[in-house]
Formats: structure tokens, C-alpha cells, sequence
DNA sequence: GTCTATATCCGGATAGAC
DNA sequence: GTCTATCCGGATATAGAC
């Protein structure tokens, strides 16, 4: 296809995310320019909205795209037959998932309320079918006995703090290893599960 | 002590961390301009200055103060005897305290990154503090045997995270009372940690 | 102690040249 | 497709009147 001389549409477009991404990530939605992305990217700051029609929407397509790949990942995972292993499963993956992506994760958790009233529903629902899941498996395992638990719901989002939380203080090339972090929280999310 | 006609220093100062609490809470330091926190406490946006020499200052004395109020609130709980109470206790009191104050929580946890290096180290250092009291609890609870404990300080970690994700979905008159999710947590917690 | 006015700067978003 | 220049609004913080 022809191009015009100067045309990196095809580069400056994920450019444009991935700095918005980090710099967003880093700072805060609120306290990161336009200018700033653009400098980051190399690009003036008009040249920006050729790519997204506003800020807002920059935000909102980077919190969708990760919470619609993180629903796809799971979808795709070999979950085992059992409630024990279903839920083994969904923790492995949750901290697989998460630790590859700490800037998406950061950005999912921390910039809801800079959302617009009908991106924050969209976002928030996609969150919500994210939590069911392990909702389900929590509820699974309770019938069959496989389990033991108080409230589902509660459990459920107590989970996922928990797993959440290893954003807080997880290092590339820190004192644990992907596998020990593993081995540790798997046992953690076990004992509060098991009958 | 005589004072001037339309002098109000005593009820402002409060008035002004009180509003600038609600409105970062709400929305995000860096998306709150004196101008609103002005406008919420009822006076002119200059006379903020006469309380706070920059909007920085207020945002680090709000946080300074949430976290040396619960350090303090914490040395003076009644901690019990054994391991096992010591580690009730702090539940039951992190829950009591963090469910009162839900701006000031939100705060010191989403508003880290708008701080000052220098303030930031101040308030990361009052909160491994706290983080450290959890900590030695279970590395007493797990010499005496009375917890089995793979990572202390992973625990403290998932412990904590856990905890503070109550403020997520912790609503007032919502579904649970305060008692039964002080029930909920606790046993949880004591799962997580008995041997 | 508070107000009004203002200095100074930076924000998002757009228009038109190349 | 990108750049430069610009519109326009709003930000923090200060000065001086009352």
C-alpha cells in the first residue's frame, strides 16, 4: 500500500498506548499531559488525536483491552476437573497474568474513578464477570464439599485482594522467585478454603 | 483573647482537611483544585494559604495524620496473651478502625505516588511500621508453633491486602454487618496462618 | 481572617501549513 | 501523518484592600 514520506501510523499508534500506559501507570491519569505522551512517543502533541479522540478514551481503551484479554487468558486456561484444581489453576494464572502486565494492573485498580460515568459501568462489568469467576469456583467446591466457606462473596473478593496485593510489593529480580511466590500464595489461598 | 470581627481560624482549619479529605478521596488529589476545596469550606481560595503553604503540605498532613492515629490506636489496644489473641486482636482492630475512616484509608493508599519523594518516604516509613507489627506477630505466633507460617513477611503482605480490600466493597447499612464480617475475616485470617 | 484581583503558567483540543 | 501555532479555560500561588 502507498504511503506519504513521514506516515509511522503503524508504529506511532502502539507507541502512543504503550507510553500513555507507563506514564499513566507511573504519575497518575490526572497528573500526566498530553504534551508528556507526546514528547515520550517523539510526536508533537497534535499529532495525538490522530489516534484517539480524546484522553478519556486513551484511558478507557487501555483499561478495556486489558480487562478483555485477562477474560480471554482465562477462557483459554486447562482448568482441571476438580474444585481444588480449578481454583489452583485460577491462581497460578491470576499471578502469571498480573506480573507480566504490573502497569495495566495499576491502571485497572487505581484510575476507575478518573473514568467517565459510562466507561466506569463498562469497565466495572468486565471487572465483575472477572470476579464471578472465581466466585463460581469458590461456590462449586462449597457444594461438593470440597470446600468450606462462610460467604462466597466475601471469600471471593478477600481472593483477590490478597492476589492483588502482590502488586504492592513484587519486584522483577526480588527475593522470591515467580515460583516460590506460586507455591506460597497457592498454599495461602488452600488453607482459607479448605474444609 | 480579643479577635477580629468575621475570624473564624479555629473552625476553618478543620473545615479545610475536612473538605480536602472528602474531595481526594473522591476524586484524586491531582483532579481537586484549591478552588473546590475553597468553594466546599465556604471562603476564598486565598485564604486556604493562611492554613497550608501549598496543596502538597495538605496532602501530606492529611495522610501523616490517618497513619500516626493508627499507630497509635494500635498501641493502645488491649492485645491479649497468646499468639492467637494477639492476632485477633489486630483483625478486629484493623477492621474496626480502617471501616470508620474510609476517605482517609482510600487516601493513604491511592495518593502515595502524588506525594513528594521526601514525603513519600515519610509516610512508606509510618506504614511498614505497621506493616511490622502484623509481622511480629506472626514470627512469634510461628517460633511458639502456634501458627505455620511458609513467609512471614509474604503473609504479612497477603494479610494485609486482604484487609484492606474490605474498603472495595464496604458499604454502610450494606448487606453484612460490622459484626459478621469482623466473623468472616477473622476466621480467615485464622485459617490462613493455623497450623 | 478573608476577599478580590491578578501574575504566571500549563492543561486539552483544534486549525492550517507542509 | 506530523508540526507549529493558537484558542481558551483553569491551575497554583501571591498582593493588597478591607
Amino acid at each position: 500500500m502507498a504511503r506519504k514520506a513521514g506516515s509511522h501510523a503503524d508504529i506511532t499508534g502502539p507507541a502512543i498506548r504503550a507510553a500513555a500506559l507507563r506514564l499513566f501507570a507511573r504519575s497518575g491519569y490526572a497528573a500526566v499531559s498530553m504534551r508528556q505522551i507526546a514528547a515520550e512517543v517523539g510526536v508533537g502533541a497534535g499529532a495525538l488525536y490522530l489516534y484517539t479522540p480524546d484522553k478519556q478514551t486513551l484511558l478507557f481503551d487501555l483499561m478495556q483491552e486489558h480487562m478483555t484479554a485477562l477474560l480471554a487468558a482465562w477462557e483459554a486456561v486447562d482448568k482441571g476437573s476438580t474444585p481444588q484444581d480449578h481454583l489452583q489453576a485460577f491462581v497460578a494464572f491470576h499471578i502469571d497474568f498480573h506480573i507480566d502486565r504490573p502497569d495495566a494492573v495499576f491502571l485497572a485498580y487505581m484510575e476507575l474513578r478518573n473514568l467517565s460515568p459510562g466507561n466506569f459501568a463498562a469497565i466495572e462489568a468486565l471487572r465483575r464477570r472477572y470476579e464471578n469467576q472465581l466466585q463460581s469456583i469458590l461456590e462449586n467446591g462449597s457444594g461438593t464439599g470440597a470446600f468450606k466457606i462462610d460467604d462466597a462473596r466475601i471469600t471471593t473478593m478477600a481472593l483477590i485482594a490478597m492476589l492483588a496485593g502482590i502488586h504492592v510489593w513484587y519486584r522483577d529480580g526480588g527475593r522470591l522467585s515467580r515460583d516460590r511466590i506460586q507455591t506460597i500464595y497457592r498454599e495461602l489461598v488452600r488453607r482459607t478454603v479448605s474444609p
